[in-house]
DNA sequence: GTCTATAACGAGATAGAC
DNA sequence: GTCTATCTCGTTATAGAC
């Protein structure tokens, strides 16, 4: 139930380094140069991995968004109850941001602007997949009677998003984890029934 | 009240440029070529006004720091009710937002550890005054019997400030300002007494 | 699969003329 | 206050040897 794990292979140490670059530096900020440094390779070594730095953007979405659904999907299989998932689900944001990271996508989104067409797509279906996910919680929620939920559910889980990208950059910022613990349990409390 | 307004003089101008290339692509994805070229002036002319990037960061910084609580102290002065001041709060966003812009100080937040250090220290500060405002307007609003506040209410400042800045750039990267809209209206009555 | 070497470009910044 | 010219460095990326 982890999103950050160790790859294997030459080509899984790439992502893991680029990885925890782009979250803690952004995808303007970091080079091949950075990559080959930590990992005692050559910058061509890295080329031949991964052709073009937006080609590795997009490995690193990839990768990504499908260890984070991996998590939901372990959350799921415990069949725990509406507020012990959404716990779990922030829970992935809090590890993150205890290791001064923000949510890969999350940075992709502030500089969404810069970000080669194929990467930017790669984002969006990230959150709302997120945004599926949270609307079903949500509506367990609402059928367990513990949680207080308006219509439409789905611009509620789009608030708890925001809210959760928001807070992880901004105690980042402070370097104040506590912050974001006392922020997103003042979110949650507005939703209980 | 508005943040965003023309300078006056080749420095007034160059912030703007800058200000306006910041809160779209980000600190580090411009440079005094993209504000030369916008101006019809050289490099050099640049360096004559802000003779380094870092100094030119922190002018940003202020000035836009200065216009923003200008606008809240317009907002205070109009001497209305917490929840008119929330809502004019929440539009200095919209504002930006209409235009493509994410407030200033989110995008250094989200830049946050790349920043030279006189950089960091004006962004924190820029929050914690945000939040000292706010949590005001909550205490009126609680003694006007409109909202209902948690306590500690500066937690609750900070969830607003968190939620507010997420939603901008994740509505921007939609390109879907009402997104913005529907997920404040859901903080907002989630407020509401 | 990784290397050396290098191309081609853009960045921030400075010297000195006008 | 703005210019031309230049410096130095870092960036992404490729050619070709091993």
């Amino acid at each position: 139930m982890t999103v950050q794990t160790e790859g294997t292979g030459t080509a899984g140490q790439i992502l893991d380094v680029a990885e925890r670059l782009v979250q803690t530096r952004g995808f303007n900020y970091f080079s091949y140069a950075d990559i080959a440094a930590e990992l005692a390779l050559t910058k061509p070594a890295l080329h031949y991995h991964f052709r073009s730095k937006a080609l590795l953007g997009e490995a690193l979405i990839s990768r990504y968004t499908d260890r984070f659904f991996g998590a939901l999907n372990t959350i799921d299989s415990a069949g725990a109850d509406a507020q012990t998932r959404l716990d779990r689900f922030i829970a992935l944001y809090r590890t993150m941001l205890s290791s001064g990271r923000m949510c890969l996508c999350g940075v992709f989104a502030a500089e969404y602007p810069t970000l080669p067409p194929a990467m930017c797509v790669a984002v969006l279906d990230f959150f709302d997949r997120n945004e599926t996910w949270l609307e079903a919680v949500l509506r367990q929620g609402v059928a367990e009677q513990t949680m207080v939920v308006a219509e439409p559910a789905r611009d509620v889980a789009r608030m708890i998003i925001d809210t959760v990208e928001g807070a992880t950059m901004i105690a980042r910022a402070h370097d104040d984890p506590e912050r974001f613990n006392r922020v997103t349990e003042q979110m949650l409390s507005a939703l209980r029934a």
